[in-house]
RNA sequence: GCCCACAUAGCUCAGUCGGUAGAGCACUUCCUUGGUAAGGAAGAGGUCACCGGUUCAAGUCCGGUUGUGGGCUCCA
């Protein structure tokens, strides 16, 4: 064990490897180099273009300075000082962050043999005491993050106080690699992508279309249930439409080129609320009709940036699973507590109980008045208390149009994914002009929440893939049992259990393939398919499966009936 | 969109110094009829992402485009 925190230790080799690189490469101007939550990284701009190779140059110049145990020695200078030294060295990016320390600050600089950086620490005491480190890989990144601003050359890495710690970190790593959500899609032909469709644009494949299929079923049931409406709308609407919902104003960046036809142009439709605002237009409403509940799984389109799709998690065409609550200010606190608790039911249905909330407040532009941002944001602290959430807050954080609250997720190996979102909208009720009549017959301004559970549909499946590493639960599994034969001699046998099973509704495959049992076997386990079911002489002799679980492992022969009882079983339970 | 890297069979990947394409798995056919993670043989499968350039000759070198990956930024 180390005597230094791992924040120090890991600073202190973000050091070491910028006195590394400015060995190698001399005119290498530097940022900074903090740690993070998993490692460090140290950003340089230099005329060298770093490649994958020189990671291997630059780690070995690491451990040559680890074995000559040079100190990390801290001075403190005068800023004038500072300045004239960074200005000799040419380092214009420390200058500027030079300026960023307050007046009055302490300046210090830490030393480790050649290497001067600006840095207020604390470091180990020497390079012999940087535990075990790893280079990872190279990145760009704009200096202070703003796109404005010159693109600086990142290295990531990392650094644990000893070898074991790095490498079960490591391990940890590739067991993430083994659950990418693109790599099982693939494996187990659930979703795929083409050059000729376009990126983004995501081909359900038919056993991730019944995936879906279960859950969106089971979605739309459970909103029934909690006092939902469902909706259709359509893909398309005219520009006067996202004219007056502010779109075009402010969102037709991220929106698809319009359409002519009969002279309007059509707007592929990047929300789906404006449709939902136009149905509640659709006729004068009063107070006995709200809250109204209105659900929909609704596709959008929407532009993003080409570097940033990624696999499902980040599409371009996506349907989230949205839904408008549209209440009286006396309805919002118990609507926004109802929303909370049913999301927390709903994750829990997915094998999701570790939930944090994150509350964000008005910004300083925004739209609505005052009284009823305070309104909606005290009535959201009050949903969350009700409810037992962890609350983080983010003052300021909430969008112009209303705050809201942001609920983040932890996976089966401890990953953290913000999903369900519940906003406040104080815009869309003024730009559509919406009323409701009051108990005192005048027109009122009715309240409007966004909300969306899973986020997106393709988002929450890669998430879903991911958690359960491609082993769905029975009732979620495409195929919830294979059906093996050994020989030839069990096959019509086996074709009875097969039809039997069918027609009680579970899904199931025979593999009447001329291939031996083990075959079948490992092309069932790859397929993390939850139950075998071996045919052989004996079982036929028996009427029964020689039941294999993927949870309970071997289980003996046992009864058809039995076995269907045991399969609808765990579907109930939806384990 | 920006930085860097990558693109060879459905998948995972070889392909040396520029000389006309390879493996394993998957697929098809045949043999095999077996007891819980790979039985055997044969066959088919390629505009080496696309467009252009250099060259007697390009999967290989150069430029561009598209796509993918790791990041940054963005996600009213």
């Amino acid at each position: 064990m180390s005597k230094f925190p791992l924040e120090t230790i890991r600073h202190s080799v973000a050091h070491l490897m910028a006195a590394a690189v400015q060995d190698i490469y001399p005119d290498v101007k530097f940022d900074i180099g903090p740690s993070t939550a998993n490692g460090f990284y140290y950003d340089f701009d230099m005329a060298h273009r770093l490649t994958p190779e020189d990671l291997k140059t630059i780690e070995n110049r690491m451990k040559k300075l680890c074995n000559q145990k040079l100190a990390f020695e801290q001075s403190e200078m005068s800023r004038a000082d500072a300045e004239q030294m960074l200005a000799e060295k040419n380092q214009t990016f420390k200058l500027e962050r030079l300026a960023d320390i307050p007046e009055g600050d302490k300046i210090t600089f830490y030393h480790c043999g050649d290497f001067i950086d600006l840095c207020r620490g604390p470091h180990v005491e020497h390079t012999g005491q940087t535990g075990a480190f790893k280079l990872l890989n190279i990145a760009g990144s704009y200096f202070r993050g703003n796109e404005n601003n010159p693109m600086l050359q990142r290295i990531y890495g990392t650094a644990f106080p000893d070898k074991k710690a790095l490498n079960d970190y490591m391990r940890q790593v590739e067991e993430a690699k083994k659950r990418d959500h693109r790599k099982l899609g693939r494996e187990l032909d659930l979703f795929s992508f083409a050059d000729s469709v376009g990126p983004g644009l995501v081909l359900w494949h038919p056993k991730g279309s019944l995936i879906r299929h279960i859950f969106e079923t089971f979605w739309k049931d459970q909103h029934y249930r909690n006092g939902y409406d469902l909706l259709n709308t359509p893909h398309i609407g005219k520009s006067e439409l996202w004219k007056t919902s502010g779109h075009l104003d402010f969102y037709s960046d991220a929106m698809y080129a319009p359409m002519e036809i009969d002279n309007s142009d059509y707007y592929t439709k990047p929300m789906n609320c404006p449709f939902h605002i136009e149905i509640y237009k659709s006729k004068m409403r009063s107070y006995r009709e709200l809250p109204l509940r209105w659900a929909e799984l609704g596709t959008v389109y929407r532009y993003e940036k080409s570097g940033v799709l990624h696999g499902l998690l980040r599409v371009r065409g996506f349907t989230q699973d949205d839904a408008h609550i549209i209440c009286s200010a006396e309805q919002v606190e118990s609507e926004i507590a109802e929303v909370l608790r049913f999301s927390l039911e709903m994750w829990k249905a997915f094998g999701f109980s570790e939930i944090k909330a994150y509350l964000a407040t008005r910004p300083p532009k925004a739209v609505g008045e005052p009284e009823r941002w305070a309104t909606a944001i005290t009535s959201l602290e009050k949903a969350v208390k009700a409810v037992g959430l962890t609350c983080e807050v983010d003052e300021g954080g909430g969008a112009f149009y209303g705050p809201k609250i942001d609920l983040k997720i932890k996976d089966a190996i401890g990953r953290e994914w913000q999903t369900s979102t519940i906003q406040f909208d104080f815009n869309l009720p003024e730009r559509f002009d919406m009323t409701y009549v009051g108990d005192d017959g005048k027109k009122h301004r009715p309240y409007m929440i966004h909300r969306a559970l899973l986020g997106s549909i393709e988002r929450f499946f890669g998430i879903l893939v991911e958690h359960y590493a491609g082993a769905f639960p029975l009732w979620l599994a495409p195929v919830q049992a294979v059906i093996m034969p050994i020989t030839d001699n069990q096959h019509k046998f086996a074709k009875d259990v097969y039809n039997k099973m069918r027609q009680r509704g579970l899904r199931v495959e025979l593999d009447s393939r001329s291939e031996s049992i083990g075959t079948k076997i490992k092309d069932a386990r790859n397929q993390r398919i939850q139950y075998m079911l071996v045919i052989g002489e004996r079982e036929v002799e028996a009427g029964a499966v020689a039941v294999r679980s993927r949870r309970e492992g071997q289980l003996g022969a046992i009864a058809i009936d039995d076995a269907i009882a045991k399969l609808e079983e765990d579907i109930v339970k939806k384990i």
